[in-house]
DNA sequence: AAAAAAC
């Protein structure tokens, strides 16, 4: 059975609003709570990373609250200062009510705004632990009409470093009010703890815990003994060549270092971390969202909650130092429905870990080796064919045909043909590869540029004809010859 | 031990 919004007791008027946005069908975490949260409990959600958490207490909360009243009625806080602009963003979203005002408070931005926005009057109010304290003392901020406290990312809310803070907010908001703990992970010590800030609260758990979303792919680059991860992530890149990529280190000086490797190989990459202003943060995520940047690599600060559309791959180049963590981690691809891909490059020493995460995903890893030069061609020649059928039956191509009777005066429509993929395979390949070969581990079979030679043996067998039109199926892996080892 | 989070 479908269930609907109608079903959960929200009002006709969020409803149509719903509609208007095209949300018909409440997830899983959403048809739970949402009743729950409507009756005035207490509750602790724990859903998959992607299934919409941020509705399932944003809009119980919004049917509830009072528009005339121009206090904060509910805080939502965040571990990170981005997540906490992604979640009011997506609150003022469904929000379909002028007099209804939700201010975002974090730190490394100038206060008076955030001071002068919230004395307009705001009844939501989304933040990061250490300015909500901020605002408080000043008495710039006032919970003592506070109906609803959310803690978005739960369990790492009540973690050293944040749970002081936490406690501290929490003590200052009325003992009348409706308290609501959401993750997708929750240790079994850190759900412990929730029982001391909520009232007989409703735990609504969704699926498997631990489990990950079965269409993101997990894989294990198993790093030979003697290399550095460093070699052995570029051939890894070079196979998979991600459209974005997320690119976990575990500390803000490797996230610097690595990316200035890959800047420095000619990558569209740039970092993300705690040691960079609040605007090049903000800026960096812009750049990343629009694809203006490919990849980011990023310490922990992007593990959690930040949503990039069509991210195709998370590569763990550190693993994570907990299996929460990791499930954060690779949660930021494989959303909307859409598949992605997780790569962990595990060196003999991380072993252990890679056990753990095993254990506690309740499933294993694909495991595979770094993938050889010859496996690499033949994935981006097999990348070129697909490009070439696309063109094929595309419209731009007709575009092209007076360049080919023109050149054809001269040459062999093969030739020209051979030539215009010479160019789009060389386009296909960092710069680095194609001019200088001194980083490559295992040098290319074919050794660059056009000079013909460079064959290292290999059974050369005669040029095979260029199809016209449609080609028949056998093609597949068939390499061009001049390309073949 | 590191990361995040206030000035």
């Amino acid at each position: 059975m479908t269930l609907s919004f109608n079903s959960l007791g929200l009002s006709e008027a969020r409803i149509r609003h719903l509609e208007a946005m095209e949300f018909t069908v409440p997830t899983a975490i959403q048809a739970q709570a949402i009743p729950h949260l409507l009756c005035g409990r207490d509750v602790v959600g724990q859903a998959q990373t992607g299934t919409g958490k941020t509705a399932a207490f944003a809009l119980p909360i919004l049917d509830r609250i009072d528009v005339k009243l121009p206090a904060v009625q509910a805080l939502i806080l965040t571990p990170t200062r981005e997540l906490a602009m992604q979640v009011g963003q997506a609150i003022r979203g469904f929000i379909d009510d002028r007099r209804l005002k939700v201010v975002t408070i974090y730190g490394g931005q100038a206060i008076d705004q955030q001071i002068s926005r919230l004395e307009r009057g705001a009844q939501i109010v989304v933040g990061t632990p250490g300015r909500v304290l901020d605002l408080l003392s000043r008495g710039d901020l006032k919970l003592d009409q506070l109906s609803w406290m959310v803690l978005d990312e739960a369990d790492e809310m009540l973690n050293m470093g944040f749970i002081q803070d936490v406690e501290k907010i929490l003590n200052q908001a009325p003992i009348e009010r409706q308290t609501a703990f959401f993750s997708a992970t929750m240790e079994p010590s850190v759900r412990k703890l929730v029982t001391k800030f909520l009232r007989s609260p409703i735990t609504v758990t969704i699926e498997q815990p631990k489990t990950a979303p079965t269409r993101i792919n997990q894989v294990a680059y198993m790093i030979p003994r003697g290399w550095t991860k460093a070699r052995a992530l570029q051939p890894i890149l070079e196979l998979e060549d991600p459209e974005a990529a997320l690119i976990f280190v575990r500390t803000r000086k490797a996230a610097a270092e690595l990316t200035s490797q890959l800047q420095a190989a000619g990558h569209s990459v740039d970092e993300y971390h705690g040691d960079l202003s609040q605007s090049q943060r903000e800026r960096l995520l812009l750049r990343f969202r629009q694809r203006q940047v490919r990849w980011v690599v990023a310490t922990d600060i992007a593990a959690r909650g930040i949503h990039v559309d069509d991210l195709t791959h998370v590569i763990n180049y550190d693993l994570p130092d907990s299996v929460e963590n990791y499930v954060h981690r690779i949660g930021r691809t494989g959303r909307a429905g859409k598949e992605g891909t997780a790569i962990s490059l595990v060196h003999s020493l991380d072993r252990r870990k890679l056990r753990d995460i095993e254990y506690h995903m309740r499933q294993r890893l694909e495991i595979v080796s770094i993938p050889t030069r010859a496996q690499i061609e033949a994935r981006q020649i097999d990348k070129l064919q697909g490009q070439i059928r696309e063109a094929l039956v595309g419209e731009r191509m007709a575009s092209f045909l007076p360049i080919v009777a023109q050149l054809s005066e001269e040459y062999e429509p093969h030739a020209i043909a051979a030539a215009a993929l010479q160019m789009a395979y060389d386009q296909t390949r960092p710069t680095w590869m194609r001019s200088n070969q001194d980083h490559v581990d295992e040098p290319p079979a074919y050794s660059g540029g056009g000079n013909g030679g460079g064959g290292n043996g290999g059974g050369s067998s005669k040029p095979k004809p260029v199809k016209r039109g449609k080609s028949v199926g056998s093609a597949g892996n068939q390499v061009s010859p001049s390309l073949d080892r």
